[in-house]
DNA sequence: TTCTGCACCGTTTTT
DNA sequence: CGGTGCAGAA
């Protein structure tokens, strides 16, 4: 049980020793009517810093307490942690078991209803679930295959078309009309960007293979088509919470609205001036529009503040007061005065990273201030590189909560794609992905044997070279070709002849080189070692062996730095430890967010605890820190030069306000007055961010800091 | 057919 | 600055 100290969060009491909650004393008035509410729909709108878990947890408990079981309760969150964090502290005010509720992302709870019916929408239930980069390479390889005739040069590149695949889903459009309200210059390509589509979705379904939005679309389809299934739930989530309702999407919406369809106990809590996912498909019309959708619907409003000095809050109210659509409110500060926010203008972006890493040193030192009680937020990952080097020049520890997830790592996806494959066998991408590591095989050798594999029914059929002796003893002649033998049967190629002028034996068995003969063998060998019933729910297990059988001879033929990632995927083999379904492991690896991730990784590693944090602002969401640096705020960076219509640019004001409500006493807003212009080696001026210029001259302290001086 | 080296492009935010 | 694409050698 993780030692949750409510006095961290709030200076309000902490809970009763004698396992009934005294609900009046520890909530506020606001928080209270809340918690108490009765039956039937209702919207909470909370401010930043309002004890919103606090309020919901609470809620959680009284309900928990008042007779209703916890199976029935079903917390819809952003974060898979979120959820953990909340039902947790149920669990420290109630004497019940979280693994009794349902409690989650959206994309988590659809994954665990959707792996019980799946065979209903023609899915089986071990679907894969693709991340983000897998849809991309799928998407790449229809792009080959279907060869366009006339490579028209601005034809959209793969990670374009699967974002507007996933706008089109997460909005319920069509794709022409996404193309058309987005990306009006591809409308051109609206014909080839839908076929491309249908047969995405077509191979999903073939191979077994869900991408994120699958989850929540297919969740969607799963209530529409059977009814009972949806009634079955409908019925037994008789109550349902859903956290940052102001970041749903239309496809959430309608989900919400199935579930809780029956009971009509619907609690949504948010903060529209915290909605900062549209990107994504959020829809702030959800919660601006929830009183219509639920006439009646009771609304409550959090106000109190327990998080930011007065000052903090004032320059917070003074930037979103820029906005003009918002539900009213009015934030009161109870924190005890404390210090101005501190405008920093910096030359450039290294005196920006030699200022933050120097301030937050001193603070350390000085004020005894936790490294973890520090965050440095930004805008998009790149901002933070000066960053990072001088903090690995002064060696001051610091964890990264933006860029790559830990488990998109290429030496992870390798070694989980053979998981994959035991897991699915029809999974192309994994088959490939393997089978590519492979010395000799490459795009080539790969797409034939793929065309092999993917005729037999499951594993037991893979042809272990039948033929040739086993090559094993004879390592030391591994240069020399070996009597090409027969490989598994090679399928004649269909239809299309190929255009290549020796082709005259393209009938015959097609042949290998020694080299990809050998790999074949070695591939088949490891796969029939994992491919074993008794250790199918031991992921920990299986990744011990493909990493002692081949794949650590692989990293370290292949990688100066083979020590880490040998080290990456022990984590990786304790962290799968507590699993007893291969099946659950992978789904849960990919749907972790990346900050998760970070936890896990950081759980295993027995290395430094007091960590300073960098992040994106997006990542910051939810999360507090003593002292925040707001870094590169210059027009064009933040706001993004991408977004300039008056609806975007609100958005991006509102990411403003999420990093400023971040922050509990010191707030450092960061303005460098030079960058780099891109690949060349003179610096450009930059403007301040419109969201600086706009601010109340009074609401901060400007400070200059100039080269050499020392501040 | 595979592999290597070089040039260039574009560069957000995430489940 | 990193991934991707292309040209050329083994």
């Amino acid at each position: 049980m993780p030692d949750v100290n409510f006095s961290k969060i709030s200076p309000r009491p902490t809970t009763s020793l004698s396992g009934r909650v005294n609900y009046e004393q520890e909530l506020n008035p606001q928080q209270l009517a809340v918690v108490m509410a009765g039956q039937g729909p209702m919207l909470v709108i909370a401010g930043p810093g309002s004890g919103k878990t606090r309020t919901v947890t609470y809620r959680v408990a009284r309900l928990v307490e008042t007779g209703t079981n916890p199976d029935s309760i079903l917390l819809l969150t952003f974060t898979n942690k979120a959820a953990r964090t909340m039902l947790d502290r149920v669990a420290n005010l109630l004497p019940v078991r979280t693994l009794h509720f349902w409690g989650g992302t959206f994309h988590h709870i659809g994954n665990v209803i959707l792996r019980k019916h799946a065979k209903l929408i023609g899915y089986q239930n071990n679907y894969t679930i693709l991340d983000r980069e897998d849809s991309k390479d799928l998407i790449n390889d229809i792009l080959k295959t279907i060869k366009l005739d006339t490579p028209p040069k601005n034809f959209p590149k793969s990670n374009i078309l699967a974002g507007i695949f996933g706008y089109a889903a997460n909005t319920g459009r069509e794709i022409k009309e996404t193309i058309g309200k987005d990306t009006p210059q591809l409308m051109k390509f609206s014909a080839d960007i839908i076929r491309i589509f249908d047969i995405y979705t077509a191979k999903k379904l073939k191979q077994n293979l869900m991408d994120f939005d699958d989850l929540l679309l297919n969740w969607k389809k799963l209530f529409e088509e059977h009814q009972t299934v949806r009634d079955f739930y409908a019925r037994k989530f008789i109550y349902t919470l859903v956290d940052e309702y102001q970041d749903t999407n239309h496809l959430q919406g309608e989900i919400i609205e199935r579930l809780a369809g029956v009971h009509r106990n619907l609690t949504v809590v948010g903060d529209d001036a915290q909605s900062i996912y549209s990107f994504r498909g959020a829809d702030f019309t959800n919660i601006m529009e929830f009183p219509n959708r639920y006439p009646e619907a009771k609304i409550y409003k959090l106000e109190a503040n327990y998080r930011s000095t007065p000052e903090i809050l004032r320059l917070a109210n003074c930037c979103i007061k820029h906005n003009t659509k918002q539900f009213p409110k009015n934030l009161q500060a109870l924190c005890p005065e404390g210090e101005y926010p501190k405008l920093v203008i910096l030359d450039n972006n290294f005196a920006q990273a030699k200022f933050v890493t120097k301030e937050i040193l001193e603070l350390h030192r000085r004020e005894k201030i936790p490294l973890n009680q520090m965050a440095v937020l930004y805008r998009a990952h790149y901002q933070s590189m000066e960053l990072q080097m001088e903090l690995a020049n002064l060696k001051l520890p610091f964890e990264i909560r933006s860029g790559l997830r830990f488990f998109e790592q290429a030496h992870l996806k390798d070694v989980l794609s053979y998981l994959k494959i035991i897991s699915n066998f029809n999974h192309e991408l994994a088959w490939q992905r393997a089978l590519k590591l492979y010395p000799g095989i490459g795009p080539a050798s790969a797409e034939h044997l793929w065309k092999t594999i993917k005729e037999l029914k499951n594993l037991s059929a893979l042809p272990a070279c039948p033929d040739g002796p086993p090559e094993a003893d004879r390592d030391a002649n591994r240069h020399l070709s070996a009597a090409p033998a027969s490989l598994p049967p090679e399928r004649v190629a269909s239809g299309k002849p190929r255009p290549s002028g020796r082709d005259g034996r393209a009938s015959g068995p097609r042949r290998f080189s020694g080299a990809a003969m050998k790999s074949w063998q070695e591939l088949v060998k490891l796969i029939n070692k994992i491919d074993n019933p008794n250790l199918k729910d031991n992921p920990a297990v299986l990744i011990n062996i493909i990493l002692d059988e081949w794949y650590r001879d692989y990293l370290e033929g292949n990688y100066a730095d083979y020590r880490d990632r040998i080290d990456d995927l022990k984590q990786l083999s304790v962290f799968a430890e507590q699993f007893n379904s291969l099946e659950k492991f992978l789904s849960r690896i990919t749907l972790l967010t990346n900050a998760e991730g970070e936890e896990h990784r950081a759980g295993t590693k027995p290395s430094v605890s007091d960590r300073l944090i960098l992040s994106t602002i997006h990542q910051a969401k939810g999360l507090e820190w003593s002292v925040v640096f707001v870094i590169g705020l210059v027009e064009d960076r933040f706001p993004d030069s991408r977004h300039t219509t008056e609806s975007e640019l609100e958005e991006e004001r509102r990411l403003f306000y999420v990093a400023v409500t971040r922050t509990k006493q010191k707030l450092y807003l960061c303005y460098p007055l030079a960058g780099e212009k891109r690949s060349a080696l003179y610096e450009i001026f930059q403007q301040p961010s419109r969201f600086l210029q706009e601010l109340d001259a009074s609401s901060y302290r400007e400070v200059r800091i100039t080269q050499n001086e020392s501040y």
